[in-house]
DNA sequence: ATTATCTATAGATCTATAGATAATGC
DNA sequence: ATTATCTATAGATCTATAGATAATGC
């Protein structure tokens, strides 16, 4: 995927022409977000970072002070993008006046977020190095499905949410982890558009299933 | 976790004593599962896992014929428990008879399956060498659902699912994925027991919002 | 004779640094 | 002078193998 299959030929020697110079540093984070995906942290050697880009291993520690710093840097480009932020940047009057269409635009908006290439393999990287655990990122699916629970709560008070299902927590969870899930399992990498298709479709069915079961 | 924090002097050369044989194979699959749960496969070196065991490095290969080996061990010792088998280990008589009570055993079934010490090490060394998206993985998830909609069709045969909600499989995803996700978040090697007890109760909630708004 | 361990080591890698080189921008 | 690249290399580690050693079980 980030390979550079084409073993393009060593450049010269010193500072390159402004005509090819080029972001090195974005060239050297895209790749090494490529390569942590498909083999990990430590099965990503910082020369196989550099040759990703065509360079030479050494000039990695011109940009970063360390191999730990680049896998800073791509987590901080790349990020969690967790839901929290794609409810905030939905229209609040559709969530007043539209719980039904709030939930199937929300769901929308999530899963094509995560189908990009980026977030597939920031998905990637995240399950091959533990950090589906890291404190960060569970800190921020709890605030996704507390977020959630705030607009629910809000849908119960105007009568628009069945009574006796549980209170607005479970239902946020209710909703978004089954969505949560199809992007853990179905949409890594490297998966077949096809596989991305069908978990794309699941997630919108499971909309309907919440709207029907838990609106009225 | 599985460290020897004791630098235990090396034994003496040649075959032990019988007294202190042991398995030292399982042994070292066990040293190896804990390892690989918190460095990665890459991360972990024989050194670690044979010094774990308070062995000397090259004793592995005694074992195993490489360190792959050692991995594959591991996976096939301490598998992927889909929730398929505790489907078919529950009564069936149950799941006739009376669908809510079914759905709250299997939940409580796999949650506790989920939440033993080794379940919770296999977890974790999934999150780690990109496992949640191998196809055996993928395949025994969809095994799981698939399953579990066999059972709802069932029921919906028996008019006890209401009408209008969605195909089996949808339903069985409903469920399953919320469980399968408080698996993923919070059940890894080293959580905390706080965390693992609002986990296994939120999904013990998930079993009651899905007998309430599916059943009838 | 076989088994389960040890020590020693080969050869391949890996991270990181030192110092050379050739552009740029002032 | 500064910047962005290169080559060369130090020193640490890693996987795997060879061969020694000391028990066991026949």
């Amino acid at each position: 995927m980030a390979e550079q299959g084409t073993t393009s030929p060593p450049r010269r020697r010193g500072r390159p022409p402004k005509g090819e110079a080029g972001d090195t540093k974005a060239a050297l984070e895209r790749a090494a977000l490529g390569l942590f995906a498909k083999h990990g942290y430590a099965g990503t050697s910082i020369r196989a970072i550099a040759r990703g880009v065509g360079l030479s291993e050494s000039v990695l520690y011109a940009h970063f002070p360390s191999k730990r710093a680049v896998f800073e840097a791509v987590l901080s480009r790349y990020g969690p993008h967790g839901a929290a932020a794609v409810i905030d940047g939905l229209d609040p009057a559709l969530a007043a006046d539209d719980p039904a269409g709030f939930v199937r635009a929300l769901v929308s908006a999530v899963m094509e977020l995560w189908d990009t290439s980026d977030a597939r393999l920031f998905m990637s990287l995240m399950a091959r190095d533990g950090l589906t655990h890291d404190p960060s990122i569970v800190t921020d699916i709890d605030a996704s499905v507390h977020r959630l629970a705030e607009v629910i709560d809000g849908w119960r008070a105007a009568g628009q949410v069945r009574d006796g299902l549980g209170d607005s927590d479970d239902l946020a969870w209710a909703l978004l982890a089954p969505v949560g899930q199809t992007r853990v399992v179905y949409l890594h990498g490297d998966a077949a558009p096809e596989r991305r298709r069908v978990a794309v479709e699941r997630a919108l069915r499971h909309a309907e299933f919440f709207v029907r079961t838990v609106l009225r």
